[in-house]
RNA sequence: GGACAGGUGGCGUAAUUGGUAGCCGCGCGGGCCUUAGAAGCCCGUGUCGAAAGACGUGCGGGUUCGAGUCCCGCCCUGUCCA
């Protein structure tokens, strides 16, 4: 039997194009800028991944295809495309696997980088590696350092004593994201509050451009949103109160127009005044207070809204308003870090507020009436200040020569007349605040700072960067609560400077988030050991065109790297100021998963494995004992047992299949279920690309192709300029989906047709090229092409080939379809009327009832409509 | 509690943005081929119905000749923020 079918075998053809390419370095951009300007650029970037342990699954590879088929279809449509990819590779989790297994970080980074690598390429990503950039590559951080010393210089990087959460298992500090109900999210460690001295950058001094300049960028409107209320601008005006015995404070509110409403004022636990003014009597009880607070993060404090906790000082404060006695009180929902860690209260307009002052039977008067309320019995708008707090706006009462003012008009009002008595200040506020950049860590940036032996901070020449990582012996904070850097030797820790100072390294290291503000520069020129990189090739190639990535990135990372780059276009190194024009979020790929009835949800939950597991219409059920289990669609996660890698999918269907699902699936915005006999599908696709154009039995090509010209079959003709089309359309507007149904369209009809030009499949093969590279060039070497299919032109439809030149309308008959009628598209609306009526169904359907109108739109609808 | 996104066949989804709902694929059913299976090819597949037909885009209302799409109210799901 000849069983040696020569059939689509992505296991051979796969690995062949890989090393084509890798030895043609088909996918190098030139570097030469006189070459590059000969044509327009495309910079089409991915959120650089961890190279974690684990290696990838299937969530990464859907925006990594979705951009590397952007990234083929533009080289194709004439443009130098920048298409990189690197490691963000510093990071806890290689540090903690260092300290468990006595392995260095560097070496348990290098394996999962390898094995990322290898992953990576096995999927045929047209990634110019020779690119490929490293956050822990001396060659990359020592201009991260150097980016440092570029905010140090501009004063915006400063050491300062900061409450922190110090996490004592772990040995060091975490950022408020990476803390929840006091504990590590991770591991579930305790994280306490201690204050340290760390490094801190000013980022809310950039707080307004940031905001401001989200206006041009073309982002999804949810992570600008996100954007906006992180940075959290808010216009008001900061009071000054005195206290009567003595000393005076200042708060900030956004409702000056409420300040005749203000009965009592609050000051948070650290605030300075706080043990000045605390009266005899009460100083015991507000000193127990305040050291309890110390100990809750501010997270904790802000999110404990059921419950107010506080403490009167004793002391009252006079509202400049109105000369009335305020007493002043001490109170953990009042922030020093927000503000001025002091606020005016007004109870009847201000749910925090309300809640206190019942809680301590405080007054409550009613200062902004809502629209529609007579005002009688303290009632307005149907409601009651005492029983619920009134935030939204309406008119000012109660407020002497602000009564009778809307809230907008009072604010400015109060504003000026404060301003005038000297008693306050217009000030715009931001919640945005400096940002903790130092962390107490091994597997880091190490900072180029020198504390010298007089106590002030010198900085590392530029000439002398990097900084390495030293030797240590261990990863672990020293027995004194040090640093792992601590560890390093004399050699290491002690230094002179070229002046002959001389003094003792810093030993935090830079938070991850470092690494990753400025790597899509580095791309740019990632040789240049002159400079971080070179300011024409950043000319021709910032801004970035297209940036996908997860949306769990909205926030920090997104903010964090436009805050570097606006410093970076401040001192004139970059030349836009914005770094990424276009952002895409992909969504999350999920996956079914067993767990067990009653044993909870997500973390906290028992879960089997699906080889465990027996999944059957009535239900799933664990294998062993029989017993029922939950089946869910839920984030993959190992501990969740559900896991795909894309290794696995690869084994069985090929890179090109995986490449085809992930895009297929739906849209990429979209979270959607991995669902695996999918995949099948679009392996029966590609197979049937192959049989179109081979001959399974003799390797030769498929008997049906001829070398009759392209015109040969309008109908084919036709179908596949329709697809040319639809897929160009579709892909530059990253629909996918659609684009990969169409050339499916196509193929049912190529397959069905019984011949089919030579000229009509190698033009099939560009258009599918960008979506399963290794098929395409293994039938276009087949089909006769000259060169690599990747580096082909991109094939011109022709819009007159697509026209129709007959359409079928709908027709209906009051609203509701009763027939169809094909008609030239040039029918006018009489003849399509004509034609209608002559339909039987519709003719049924009208019955003899009087037309009273027609309807017509032209290639759209014939509708008629009766009369009674 | 707030903001945003979403709810369409058994499943993933599509619908030129107010104009024939369900493209493409999965799954399923039938047939051809085969000793048998796999693969492949052909046909069918929203629901009810023998058919004619009726119904059908989370639920209830509205605008319109016409609503998956627009407006009002409600119910769920997800994400982010409190």
């Amino acid at each position: 039997m000849s069983e040696i079918k020569v059939r689509y075998e992505p296991s051979v053809i796969e690995p062949k194009w890989q090393a084509a390419w890798e030895k043609t370095e088909a996918f190098k951009t030139p570097t030469d800028l006189a070459e590059l300007k000969k044509k327009p650029k495309f910079y089409v970037l991915d959120m650089f991944p961890y190279p974690s342990g684990a290696g990838l699954h299937i969530g990464h590879p859907e925006g990594y295809t979705a951009t590397d088929v952007v990234a083929r279809i533009k080289r194709a449509l004439g443009f130098n495309v920048l298409h990189p990819m690197g490691w963000d590779a510093f990071g806890l989790p290689a540090e903690r696997s260092a300290v468990r297994e006595g392995i260095h970080p560097a070496v348990i980074t290098k394996r999962n980088v390898d094995n990322f690598r290898r992953q990576l390429k096995r999927i045929g990503f047209s990634y110019d590696w020779s690119r490929e950039v490293d956050t822990t590559d001396p060659g990359y951080y020592r201009w991260t350092q150097w980016i440092f010393l570029k905010l140090h210089e501009k004063g915006l990087a400063y050491m300062a004593e900061v409450p922190v959460n110090w996490c004592p298992a772990l040995g060091t500090v975490l950022a408020n994201e990476e803390v929840k109900d006091g504990k590590y999210v991770e591991t579930g460690d305790a994280v306490e509050r201690r204050s340290m001295k760390q490094w801190m950058l000013k980022i809310p001094v950039y707080a307004e451009r940031l905001l401001q300049d989200l206006e041009g960028l073309d982002w999804p409107a949810g992570v600008v949103e996100m954007q906006r209320n992180w940075i959290g601008k808010s216009e008001g005006a900061e009071v000054k109160f005195k206290v009567e015995n003595g000393g005076e404070f200042v708060v900030y509110t956004t409702r000056p127009d409420t300040l005749f409403g203000a009965t009592y004022c609050v000051l948070a636990p650290e605030h300075e005044l706080v043990a000045k003014i605390t009266t005899a009597a009460q100083k015991s009880a507000v000193e127990t207070y305040v050291n309890a607070a110390k100990q809750k993060t501010d997270l904790a404090r802000k999110a404990d809204v059921k419950e107010k906790t506080g403490v009167f000082t004793g002391a009252f404060a006079i509202n400049p308003a109105n000369g009335a006695k305020v007493p002043v009180w001490v109170a953990d929902y009042v922030l020093i870090s927000y503000g001025t860690g002091a606020i005016m209260a007004v109870p009847a307009h201000d749910e925090r507020d309300h809640a206190f002052a019942k809680q301590f039977s405080l007054p409550i008067i009613e200062v902004v009436k809502a629209p529609g309320g007579d005002g009688v019995g303290g009632k307005t708008g149907g409601k009651d200040v005492q029983a619920e707090a009134f935030v939204a706006e309406g008119t000012a009462v109660n407020s002497g020569m602000l009564d009778g003012l809307g809230t907008e008009p009072a604010k400015q009002k109060m504003i000026t007349w404060l301003q005038e008595q000297k008693l306050g200040t217009r000030r715009v506020q931001y919640a945005l605040r400096d940002w903790l950049f130092s962390r107490q860590r091994y597997w880091g940036e190490p900072f180029p700072i020198v504390h010298l032996e007089d106590g002030t901070i010198a900085t590392i020449p530029e000439a002398q960067l990097p900084v390495t990582l030293p030797h240590v012996d261990e990863f672990k904070p020293t027995a004194d609560g040090n640093p792992p850097l601590g560890r390093a030797g004399d050699q290491w820790l002690m230094v002179e400077l070229p002046d002959g100072r001389k003094g003792v390294r810093e030993i935090n290291t830079m938070p991850q988030w470092a690494g990753s503000c400025w790597y899509y520069l580095r791309y740019i020129d990632p040789k240049n050991d002159k400079a971080a990189w070179s300011k024409e090739l950043e000319q021709y190639w910032m801004p970035v065109d297209l940036y996908v990535g997860g949306v769990e990135h909205a926030v920090l990372h997104l903010l964090y790297a436009r805050f570097w780059h606006k410093v970076l276009f401040d001192c004139g190194y970059v030349s836009t100021k914005e770094p990424f024009q276009k952002l895409f979020n992909q969504g999350m790929i999920l996956a079914h998963s067993y767990s067990v009835p009653g044993s909870g949800v997500g973390d906290g939950a028992k879960y089997y494995a699906p080889s465990e597991v027996d999944d059957r219409e009535d239900g799933a059920f664990l294998k062993a004992t029989g017993e029922k289990l939950n089946k869910q669609i839920e984030k993959m996660s190992k501990s969740r047992f559900n896991v795909v890698s894309p290794d696995d999918v690869i084994e069985e269907h090929g890179a090109d299949s995986l490449r085809l699902f992930e895009l297929f699936m739906g849209p990429l915005e979209q979270v959607k279920p991995w669902q695996t006999n999918g995949v099948a599908g679009v392996a029966r696709f590609l197979e049937r690309v192959w049989r179109v154009c081979v001959n399974e039995e003799t390797g030769a090509l498929s008997a049906k192709l001829t070398d009759a010209p392209e015109n040969s079959d309008p109908a084919v003709q036709k179908a596949l300029h329709k697809c040319i089309a639809a897929v160009e359309r579709d892909t530059v507007a990253l629909r996918f989906n659609t684009a990969i149904s169409h050339m499916m369209t196509f193929v049912n009809e190529a397959t069905s047709a019984k011949t089919l030009s030579k000229e009509v499949a190698k033009t099939f093969v560009k258009v599918l090229a960008p979506y399963a590279p290794h098929i395409a060039e293994e039938l276009w070497e087949r089909l006769g092409g000259s060169g690599l299919v990747c580096h082909q032109t991109w094939p011109k439809f022709d819009p007159a080939l697509i026209v129709e030149n007959m359409h079928t309308y709908g027709v209906q008959v009051m609203g509701k379809l009763r027939g169809e009628i094909t008609v030239p598209i040039t029918a006018t609306e009489a003849e399509v009327r004509e034609a209608a009526m002559a339909n039987e169904k519709v003719k049924n359907a009208i019955g003899g009832k009087k037309v009273t109108r027609f309807v017509f739109k032209h290639l759209k609808i014939a509708n008629f409509v009766l009369g009674e």
